[in-house]
DNA sequence: TTGTAAGCGTTATCAT
DNA sequence: ATGATAACGCTTACAA
């Protein structure tokens, strides 16, 4: 059938344990020799069995993807990035979507990675801020970067992206256009996310005196309906607030509805604010001023961390731990009164 | 370590062999010692190892995900569907996003799937029109089923959503609500299914004896900026049609963007219909009237019948080779003058 | 620096 | 119906 270990040894006149040094880049092997294998291996187009290396060395060159997430956009370039660097260096992606919800979350998660004998898995918010399968990976010894926007890890294990300074530039950009009566509608409030991007938000506010009273906020699911709820709840007080930022663009796009069913003019009469940078957000109308996370680089210094942590006997390069994300104004958010 | 084949056949005091029958469901096994082992195994929770399995079977269980397109949602959907039948059959789905210009790209497909000694792959639209690919997985002898919109293949390597028939009821759909003018911004003509889209379209007007001229017809590249082109072009004419349908939900969005820069109502002044039934077409505003494939289906199916494939010794169920789209009437659409 | 031999946990062959 | 034994293609002691 195809070409194996064995062919290479016999070709150029080696032992296979040889062969296998230098497919594993051993430094004990002799140029002359190396070079010989490394050539007749590239003659045979010859590349090593994953399954018989996983079987002799219980590694499996897959890595894994869990999350629980139903923002398919956000997972996708997560996807994309991961697998950037997957290619080059010969891993594949296994993709793992789980509802947290289940009380046999995490066991469905330890049987996912031993099923396949994953050599590492990469998590995605909010899963990503669940202590409980965080330890239970550590105690399975199995390599793990999350995904998260806190600083809930060592740098080996996480790439944390600062929503908590993304918000604090939307709170800047809102002062500057002249708003000082703003509501907000955050995330569920036991998403460490949903609490950093609040607390940013109010932190920045702070500095500039502008005061934001608890019936200004109201607490929404992260999804459309109860975005509609949320908004209805801040549209129908008088005097209405001037801006609304949501937790996300999903709930951002509600605000935007109701506004709409409310006749009420955006961003003349109110500015609206997300966070994602979905595809909604540049398509809806009035486009949608939100915050944008490097999705992409997250997934490639995620992947690199944990391909660092299998060559425990390679050098390791320390990894960048925070990323930044970055405004983008658009139309949906205007001067006051503008 | 975890416990093996070895373990369990000691412990119910046969070979590993039966163990082996046993957990492959081969018929030459007695009931007695068939129920004993069984018993055994679920004491120990004992799961045979993949990678074993796979060097002595040539199999992986690991199905490959081909694509290469930038519809995040439907990808999205794909992979839960695809996942929801394979966790039940113990497989597990690897993803692979392409492109399919770069002219190695079938060799790559190839190396992925030889790479991880895939037991099969599903070949997503508009990958899954290439025929040298499906010719070379032919070649290979690579279990494959795509998911297209034209019937290109046999049954048990395709799974067809009849986008014709769908077309046809939006044109009926239109000339209900009383439109004779219709604009319709294409796909690319070199895909079967902005053909097979358009084609529907059109053999329902001709029912109605509505004319479509051909300036009335615009060749779009499925994206928001060509959308957006095309929409230009139809709407700078005068008369302007009282309807636009789009090949896809991106493409409608950057119509209705139009409708919006040049003050025309919708639906009021022009009614405007996309295909997909994008997170978009919901959350736009006004939100658009589309049409609907069961994508989560379409991928179940998929891996039942790649798995189906794999297992040639049972018997083979046959599986539904068609399935069929619907239309989702939203705000975007309504009565002409209306 | 290189080679020998023994696994890794299954399935496949061929008996019985 | 069941079992002994040899693959499967590679890595890992342990030698040399």
């Amino acid at each position: 059938m195809s070409v194996t270990i064995n062919d290479i040894a016999r070709l150029s006149g080696v032992s296979k344990r040889t062969v296998s040094r230098v497919i594993n880049c051993s430094p004990a092997v002799g140029k002359a020799t190396r070079e010989r294998v490394l050539e007749i291996i590239k003659e045979t187009g010859f590349s090593p069995d994953k399954q018989a290396r996983g079987l002799a060395s219980s590694r499996s060159y897959l890595l894994g993807l869990i999350y629980d997430n139903p923002d398919a956009l956000y997972i996708d370039e997560v996807q994309r990035g991961a697998l950037s660097v997957c290619a080059e260096l010969g891993y594949e992606l296994v993709v793992h979507p789980g509802s947290s919800k289940r009380d046999d979350f995490i066991s469905d998660c330890l049987s996912f990675i031993s099923r396949s004998k994953l050599d590492g898995v990469i998590i995605l918010p909010p899963v990503s801020e669940n202590k409980a399968l965080a330890a239970a990976l550590r105690e399975i010894n199995c390599p793990y970067v999350r995904l998260a926007s806190v600083d809930l890890d060592d740098a080996d294990n996480i790439v944390v992206s600062d929503e908590r300074a993304a918000m604090r530039d939307m709170a800047t950009h809102l002062v500057e256009l002249g708003h000082t009566d703003i509501g907000f509608i955050s995330g569920p409030q036991h998403y460490r996310s949903s609490i950093e991007r609040l607390a940013g938000f109010l932190a920045e506010l702070q500095v500039y005196n502008v005061k934001l009273p608890t019936d200004r906020i109201v607490e929404g699911k992260n999804n459309y309906d109860s975005g509609l709820a949320c908004a209805e709840q801040l549209l129908n007080t008088l005097p209405r607030p001037t801006a609304i930022v949501a937790n996300n663009d999903e709930m951002a796009a509600a605000v935007l509805r109701v506004a709409n069913n409310l006749n009420i003019r955006v961003p003349d009469e109110l500015s609206v604010a997300g966070f994602d940078d979905n595809i909604l957000a540049s398509r809806i109308i009035p486009s949608l001023t939100t915050i944008r996370r490097p999705v992409f680089n997250m997934a490639c210094l995620a992947v690199q961390k944990l391909i660092n942590k299998s060559r425990n006997n390679q050098e390791k390069l320390a990894l960048q731990k925070t990323v930044t994300p970055n405004l983008v104004t658009r139309e949906s958010t205007g001067r006051v009164n503008g």
